[in-house]
DNA sequence: ATAGTATCCCTAGTCAAAAG
DNA sequence: CTTTTGACTAGGGATACTAT
């Protein structure tokens, strides 16, 4: 069994063209026929039906692209895994976060990591929670920042800060000018939320439920900024951390009263399961960031 | 015994031609 | 028009051979 006929094996699974699989491999196409079927010779059964000119990929044959393609993936990273222990100082960490996270603290702390390594790069990924959960397991993220998790056993996940929820409204209601207030007092008030999903409406939903009050939602948003501007707007009441989308000049933010209301979010990442020099970096100096001071 | 050389054999490649 | 097959070649590893 060769590497090099499971390099082809794999390119021309995915093309399911003879022709062009040779060329995308620099080799002509009968040597790749040739090698194609001597493999399949070696294994004893075909991986492609032949019909008439068109070549497609059987069941054998995708049973055992999946394997291929681990055993190239692991090859892969075994490469990208010496080159950066070879040079611990560049390499790439795939980063997923909370879409809410995506205008101040990413930026933030990304840019202070690029000042003391500047060869690292990132792949950044804004996400859902359960979305982000799965690419971490399937290894398509190295790091998640999270609200916290729950039920999840193949996860690590550590606190790193936490943001105070404030009730916004706007500049010219009856209330913007006090400091403070009680969530039922706005009860019966439209309320802005963030669409299903998010969690920071989560987060919201909870409060409302602890506090047993039935929210009367009008409008949700895909964004914070857009809640922000659907409350600057007169629409309604939301609940936010602060944030530069909370402009003072149209909005108000009040101190929640009569409960503890914030939102915490982590770090999370896959027990015991090996990190790249790059994010591992990365790790060290997000725990540092938040933690040490 | 061993270093250097020759030979054999197999794989994988190419081009041309046949086959689908 | 695409794929397979035939005929041929280059290169590399293993083995056999030879001279020291």
């Amino acid at each position: 069994m060769e590497w090099q006929r499971l390099e082809y094996f794999q390119t021309l699974a995915k093309v399911q063209h003879m022709t062009r699989a040779a060329e995308i491999l620099s080799i002509s196409q009968p040597a790749l026929s040739r090698s194609i079927s001597s493999l399949e010779e070696e294994i004893g059964v075909p991986l492609f039906d032949r019909q008439g000119r068109s070549i497609i990929l059987n069941r054998y044959g995708l049973m055992f692209l999946h394997r291929v393609n681990r055993i190239m993936n692991e090859m892969n990273e075994g490469l990208t895994d010496i080159q950066q222990l070879i040079h611990p100082e560049q390499g790439e960490v795939a980063l997923g976060f909370l879409h809410t996270l995506g205008t101040n603290i990413v930026p933030n702390l990304i840019r202070t990591f690029h000042d003391e390594y500047p060869g690292i790069t990132f792949q950044l990924k804004q996400n859902h929670t359960h979305t982000q959960l799965n690419q971490l397991k399937s290894g398509e993220l190295d790091l998640c920042l999270l609200a916290s998790i729950e039920n999840e056993k193949m996860i690590e996940w550590t606190e790193l800060w936490r943001d105070e929820l404030f009730i916004i409204v706007p500049i010219d209601h009856p209330l913007a000018n006090r400091k403070s207030i009680q969530l039922r007092k706005l009860a019966n008030e439209s309320f802005i939320s963030l669409k299903k999903g998010y969690a920071l409406r989560v987060t919201t939903d909870e409060i409302f439920r602890s506090s047993e009050i039935e929210p009367v939602i009008t409008f949700e948003g895909e964004e914070v900024a857009t809640v922000a501007g659907f409350v600057a707007a007169g629409l309604g009441f939301s609940i936010l951390p602060d944030g530069e989308e909370i402009n003072p000049n149209k909005i108000a933010k009040l101190r929640i009263e009569d409960m503890k209301c914030e939102r915490v979010i982590g770090m999370a990442r896959v027990k015991n399961r090996y990190l790249s020099p790059a994010a591992n970096n990365f790790q060290q100096f997000i725990l540092d960031y938040f933690l040490k001071k």
